[in-house]
DNA sequence: CTTCATATACCTAATTCTAGGTATACGATT
DNA sequence: AATCGTATACCTAGAATTAGGTATATGAAG
């Protein structure tokens, strides 16, 4: 029995470069591709049902989170492998959490991603063996609180983004500038990223 | 007769997904491959002579720039076709200036592929077409006069926006913590931003 | 009632950042 | 030769940030 695949990546030399591999190997059949979250869907309302749909983080129009909660809640039985330039605790945490099932990089060897294929088609879940192991065993214990920020959080990020300073978002809205080193602190905490500078850099590829 | 090449790019499926692909290619072959600059030396080291390279620009060891610039003064008849996931302005600047003939994005399509290196064979430079034309345009308007941020301040700034503190910046690029700061000062003074959260606002609004 | 999530606030201490200043080296230009 | 732009490096000191901890208040839910 073959597993079915589809390859969701905005980069359409890379899906090309993976359909030609996969295709040559036994037991696995890519039966779909697409370059955006949209024609996953648009492919998968034809009737199209792969076991697994290889699924890259950063795509236009419809993102590899957003994609992925959508599949995950109307499509429970098929399951995402994410894809990613980047070991980026960040990423992994936002991926795991709408439903992926395993987690790659780019940068891994050919036989290793057939590894996985299998691994997440037997069931199991799947990180990249270049995933540092601080990574997985922060997933495992943070998987069960959503890493949701509150209303507060988003407007200090929005405003940490425009280049504020804790005194200044303190005085633009009326709190003590321990209040926003507080939200700031459990902002870090809940999006794992140590600078404010990787923050501003969430937001824009995260938000914007 | 055939086009000789070489891809270099660190991640593995990538560079088995393109071998796949252009070997299927009439005129083309894929003669070598690596995954940083220092593969290709040695591929050339054993008398492998491409006629076109196909380098990405972020790569471990040996990167993109600083391989471009040694093929490119040691092999001069080797031509170089860098490959990058961004069409940003400080990677198409340096690629181009350290010698390489053409620059596309990962996220063309084959064919649009095969024709750069047919172009770059011939002779000719060759952009890929979902490159921004006021980059292209920049390029040509920039390449006689020197940028107001130097060379070394971009490349502050790149990794300023990634989420770097400066005793990161400076142990990846070799240099002491103090020359980070004095680069990040100038940077400050030249573009009147105080916070480094806004020189990283500035980055996304200005240069993606 | 208790529990939980969110908001607000504070303290401590280490790290990082910013901004002022200093300096030398090198290559290119005049 | 001098000058200039860029790169590299350092020092000082204050401001800002991060990360650990503490706490209370409020509203909603069980």
């Amino acid at each position: 029995m073959e597993i079915k695949l589809i390859i969701i990546d905005d980069h359409k030399l890379f899906v090309d470069g993976l359909i030609a591999v996969l295709n040559n190997e036994i037991g696995i059949k890519v039966i779909g591709s697409g370059n955006n979250g949209s024609e996953l869907f648009k492919l998968l309302e034809k009737g199209m049902r792969p076991d697994i749909v290889l699924l890259d983080i950063n795509m236009p129009i419809l993102d590899g989170v957003s994609t992925t909660k959508l599949l995950t809640k109307n499509y429970p039985k098929i399951k995402v492998l994410a894809l990613s330039m980047h070991e980026l605790s960040i990423d992994v945490t936002e991926m795991l959490d709408a439903g992926a099932k395993g987690y790659i990089t780019k940068d891994i060897e050919t036989n290793e991603l057939i590894t996985a294929i299998h691994a997440i088609k037997k069931g199991e879940q799947y990180f990249s063996e270049n995933l540092p192991k601080d990574i997985k065993k922060w997933f495992y214990k943070e998987h069960s609180t959503k890493p949701y920020l509150t209303r507060r959080e988003k407007e200090i990020l929005n405003l940490l983004a425009n280049g504020r300073t804790s005194l200044q978002m303190a005085e633009k809205l009326k709190l003590s500038r321990y209040t926003i080193d507080t939200h700031r602190k459990n902002i870090h905490k809940k999006l794992g990223i140590k600078t404010n500078t990787g923050l501003v850099n969430y937001i824009f590829k995260n938000i914007e």
